[in-house]
DNA sequence: TCGATTGTCAAGTATGAACTTCACTATTCT
DNA sequence: AGAATAGTGAAGTTCATACTTGACAATCGA
């Protein structure tokens, strides 16, 4: 149960699905409880908890139980992980598509 | 079918899939065939085909036909608008969970 | 021109995961 | 103490979607 290092495909499994995505849009105005991420997605406490799991293993979301409640803020680990992936992947995809340079190289 | 905006939920849907992620890697080498991405794959030209698709209407991939050969490689705008998200959330991920400042302030 | 290669289209299957419900525990309030 | 609130856990349902197959079209090589 303790925090796993960021691994990148949990982060973008997580991301993945429209409900965390909410869940993490939300949590970038402030934190909220279980029961205050809950309400305005219209689901059950449950769903956000089995959500919460997910994007806590996947390092985007950190929460903390003091007393019944359950409170839930980014956690910048996923997020540095992913923006650590796509530099990475830069050069990749920062190759211009310049028609020219291609037609030149192509024999 | 021309080129649609990045939208990041269909950027982030998009990378949610496990096959599709492998596809954007490979891709990250060089550009490849359609074929060229199955094999190693162990998936049908179809499959691939069809996450192509998913992966060229959120701006990921960009590919081109010439003959009968289909070929793909990464496009920076879905990476460009990827990078933007994370760097508009930056504010709320790099609150600093500075116990000390926390309780503080908790009154 | 014939066969092999590359990819597309339509349609069907099936599996995972996003939910729910219900029962329960733990905390807070009066 | 009793009632209300916040969350957890196990188990079941259902629906999206990642695949397949099979038939086909277009291109290339011999």
């Amino acid at each position: 149960m303790e925090k796993p290092q960021p691994d990148i495909h949990r982060i973008l499994h997580a991301l993945g699905d429209a409900t965390r995505r909410a869940i993490v849009e939300r949590l970038s105005e402030r934190p909220y409880s279980v029961t205050g991420l809950a309400t305005p997605l219209e689901i059950t406490v449950t769903a956000v908890g089995q959500h919460l799991q997910v994007l806590e293993e996947s390092g985007l979301v950190q929460t903390e139980k003091v007393g019944r409640v359950r409170t839930c803020r980014l956690d910048a680990a996923g997020f540095q992980a992913l923006e650590g992936w796509i530099r990475d992947l830069r050069p990749a995809w920062e190759q211009k598509l310049d028609r020219l340079g291609e037609l030149l190289e192509e024999e």
